[in-house]
DNA sequence: ATTTTTCTACGAAAAAAATCGTAATAAAAC
DNA sequence: GTTTTATTACGATTTTTTTCGTAGAAAAAT
């Protein structure tokens, strides 16, 4: 099917992958292990369940396999924050939008980069 | 505590909430069961679970109790965000301002909500 | 050619969340 | 004063997710 929503950790395997694709069981561990601990083959079975669930495909590379995302990253991240967006916004954009630059932890940076995309997309419209 | 992110089902009984305070358990759940099936009993345990975690705070009122929650909308909302913010978009805000915006869900209004709330930050930092 | 390492598969346990049934009780309705 | 209704409390079950141990097999190292 693979138009689920990923859970928490499979998200965090999944956006790995969206860095680099295709990748072994062993490369994602290793990256996951940078931020948390947990065992191989947790890592592994999470991996085998995206698998079966048909998140993510995979092809036999010697004796591993190597992974890739079945889903597009923007598609997953659409589905995500609409789902977000409903449920912890009441489907309100611009009050997520509100919070967000509300946040201190939103640098001067970002702000001028959604300015920028604001502006951008001002432009496209007209 | 009460500084523990809510689960899904508890934010659906958190937004019923912070429209109207306090609410029984009975005026929740006809308010649930509009949109979805669920047992009396069901939402009943899971407001008596969050009672227990401090989610929520009850005031006996006859033979029912009064329900109303202990966190406020925005410090709950800026936690959720926060946390969804790094795990489904690395941290860039302005990846997911740009995702938000394209998505076609969001209205005209939205949008125009949404320069207002920009231009008013702009005019608030100079 | 043994030993060690690297992987997978499988299954089971643990944890977290959601669901519901049943029993008890108090109030309300009759 | 019984019966019905509303409500709670408690415990159990189910479902979903996470976690891990163990066994087996191929490959690599010795």
């Amino acid at each position: 099917m693979s138009n689920q929503t990923p859970t928490a950790s499979e998200l965090e395997i999944l956006s790995i992958l969206w860095e680099k694709q295709p990748q072994t069981v062993k490369e994602i561990h290793e990256r996951l292990t940078e931020t948390k601990e947990v065992g191989y083959t947790t890592t592994l079975k999470i991996m085998q369940n995206m698998h079966a669930k048909g998140l993510l495909s995979r092809e036999l590379n010697g004796k591993s396999h190597l992974y890739k995302t079945v889903i597009k990253k923007e598609e997953t991240r659409s589905r995500l924050l609409d789902r977000f967006l409903e449920s912890a916004f009441s489907g309100s954009a611009s009050s997520l939008v509100m919070q967000l630059l509300g946040n201190k932890k939103t640098s001067k940076q970002e702000l001028d980069e959604i300015k920028r995309i604001i502006d951008q997309m001002e432009n496209e419209s007209n």
